[in-house]
Formats: structure tokens, C-alpha cells, sequence
DNA sequence: CGAGTTTGACCGGCGC
DNA sequence: GCGCCGGTCAAACTCG
């Protein structure tokens, strides 16, 4: 992995910047710019942030501009949130969350390489691999499609599929977020006790991929990190008619236009939705559902999960979310 | 028996 | 060139 990946992965969201621990929410779409630790003081970085909304109405999208937007997150720490226009206000209970998002510079070198890249190489890539590890090719068959094919590798290796990551308060490493996911590694992390799992999406000719690992410094913080887009819809058949929960109509629609808009897409409203409400639906789903005892504060429980993403979504009020997930239920912490 | 997980090995990129 | 490291593969294994 390049050091620059590094930073996306490490440096920024997850680690190093925790100190301030603003960042629990991170997105990065292709040769993002990456932030270093000179990044101005958190309360000037909300100057760029944004609300959900605005990927919404596909008002902008990742890859067109440099914003970045925070939520709010509950747990029992207190951080602050994120009001009307760069004003951060103490919201007592509330984690802050913010999401980071960085320009695309499609000929930036800011990001490059690693065998992580586009997802849209995958099938390519993964070929490759299959043949380089099975069959141990000898070197004068070099020649080959092979070779044409690493160099066409090379080319697009470039661009790489959006990703995006962030952080819940969960004990739970895997967070079910309505699509089916399957394990295909792990790995031990660099500085931390805690393994990296690797899961891919398990839909045919799909190929979303996501990372799973447990903050160090935060062991009740699990950090994911989406990348590439889903081709297609959420399983109906996982438990209850996900899909279907996860959406409302009018987020529907406004995803598409947001694709639309943004030329090519990204994936994060996408899985950024199918994240955050499948929450509710499963708390709410099986009967009592966790969210309503009131306890650490958080927006919603999800067993024992926390994902508290509402304020900084500026989505005006938890009775819309009422609304947008009737089988759950919020409650707003003071 | 199929789907998913585990885990050791391998590969490629990058820094030194 | 070498070693480190993240990411991936795939055989073996587990589970329903």
C-alpha cells in the first residue's frame, strides 16, 4: 500500500487523526487529495462541510468538489456538532462524525497503485493473480496478453473506484447494511491488535468491495471503508424486504439524480443510506427493538451497535427519519 | 452440498 | 535490490 493510501486509511480518519476525533466519518473518491496533519483546526474545516442533502439533490458530487460534511453521532462522549454554517456547538451526548470528502484530480499522483486499486479492474486484476499464482507463468511467455494486459493494468490503475469510510460505535466488527457481503481475507493491521477483514460484495459481476478493522486507539470503533458501487439492488431476500426499508421514494429518487448529476456516480449515497437506515430497520425489526431504552444516548441502538449519523446529515428532524423508517424509533438526545 | 470463513502464501508497490 | 506491508488468492474448513 502507497503512503499515500496510508493516509487516506490511516493518518486521516482513522488513527493518527483521532486525536481531534472529528474525523469518524471519511470519504474518498478516486486520487483524493489527502489531508495532512497541518490541516487547519476542526472548527475551519467546517467550512467545507456539507450535508447529505446536497448528495441528495446531486447539488455535488464527490468527485466535483472539495467538501466535506460532518454528523452527528451519538454516544457518550461529547464533541460538538455541526449547525447551519460552520458553527460548531457542543452537542452534550452527541459524537461528532464528520465525513471528509476530497477532490478528485483525475491527474493528481496523490493517490496511485496497490493491488487495492479500481475496483473496476478487479476481474482483470484478480486474473491475473489467479494466473500468476497458480500457473507461476515463466518469464518468456512475457510476451503475451498477459503482459498487455498488465501494462492496460497500469493504465487504469489510475483511476480508482470511490470509497468512502466511517466509523460506528458497535461492537459488532460487521455491520449489515442490507447487501451480502463474503469474506475474503484478513489481514493483521500495522500498529494495531486488531485484523483488517475484507469482504466482497457477493453479487454477481459486482464488485464492491469493503474493509472492516477495529480502531486501536477507540476499540469500540469499527471503521469501514466502502469502495467501488453496487450495480444492483439491494437483496429483497435479506432479512425482510431491505431494500425496500432502506429507501423511501424520495431518497430514491434523489440518489439517481444524484448519480446523474455527479457523471458516473458514487457510490456513497448509495451504501451511505443502506448503512445508516438498515440500522433502524433492524433494531426496530424484530420486535421492541434496542433503540428505545434511552442508556449511553445514542440517536439509535442497533443491538449494541451505535450509528449516529442524523444531525450532520441535516436531515431537519428525527420525525422525518420516523417517517423514512416507520418501523424504528428515535429519539433526539437534549 | 453450497455458501461462507479461515488462514497461509503470494504478489505488487513503495521506501530505503 | 531488499524488505516491509497492504491486498488478494485459494485450499481447507465450517456451517446451515
Amino acid at each position: 500500500m502507497s503512503e499515500d493510501q496510508r493516509d487516506l486509511y490511516y493518518h486521516d480518519p482513522f488513527h493518527d487523526d483521532q486525536r481531534t476525533s472529528e474525523t469518524l466519518f471519511s470519504f474518498f473518491g478516486p486520487n483524493s487529495t489527502v489531508r495532512d496533519d497541518s490541516s487547519p483546526p476542526n472548527h475551519q474545516r467546517f467550512h467545507d462541510y456539507m450535508g447529505l442533502s446536497h448528495f441528495f439533490n446531486g447539488s455535488t458530487g464527490y468527485n466535483t468538489s472539495a467538501t466535506t460534511f460532518g454528523y452527528s453521532s451519538s454516544s457518550s462522549q461529547q464533541v460538538f456538532s455541526l449547525q447551519d454554517d460552520q458553527n460548531p456547538v457542543p452537542t452534550p451526548g452527541n459524537l461528532v462524525a464528520v465525513t471528509e470528502m476530497t477532490p478528485v484530480t483525475p491527474n493528481s499522483s496523490s493517490v496511485r497503485s496497490s493491488s487495492t486499486d479500481a475496483a473496476d479492474d478487479e476481474h482483470e486484476l484478480n486474473e491475473g493473480k489467479k494466473e500468476n499464482q497458480t500457473k507461476s507463468i515463466p518469464e518468456d511467455v512475457e510476451d503475451s496478453p498477459k503482459k498487455v494486459s498488465k501494462q492496460k493494468k497500469k493504465e487504469e490503475k489510475k483511476q480508482r473506484e470511490p470509497r468512502f469510510a466511517f466509523m460506528t460505535k458497535s461492537d459488532i466488527d460487521h455491520l449489515e447494511d442490507g447487501y451480502r457481503w463474503r469474506k475474503y481475507g484478513q489481514k493483521a493491521v500495522k500498529n494495531s491488535p486488531y485484523p483488517r477483514s475484507y469482504y466482497r460484495c457477493t453479487t454477481q459481476k459486482c464488485t464492491v468491495k469493503k474493509r472492516v478493522e477495529r480502531s486501536y486507539q477507540d476499540p469500540s470503533t469499527v471503521i469501514t471503508t466502502y469502495e467501488g458501487q453496487h450495480n444492483h439492488h439491494l437483496p429483497a431476500t435479506l432479512r425482510g424486504n431491505v431494500g425496500g426499508m432502506l429507501y423511501p421514494p424520495s431518497m430514491m429518487v434523489a440518489q439517481g439524480a444524484m448519480m446523474a448529476g455527479s457523471g458516473g456516480g458514487s457510490t456513497f449515497p448509495n451504501e451511505f443510506l443502506a448503512q445508516i437506515p438498515h440500522g433502524f430497520y433492524n433494531s426496530g425489526g424484530g420486535g421492541s427493538g434496542g433503540g428505545g431504552g434511552g442508556g449511553g444516548g445514542g440517536l439509535f441502538n442497533y443491538n449494541q451497535t451505535t450509528l449516529t449519523p442524523l444531525q450532520q446529515l441535516q436531515i431537519p428532524d428525527y420525525g422525518l427519519l420516523q417517517d423514512m423508517v416507520p418501523s424504528m424509533t428515535f429519539k433526539q438526545e437534549p
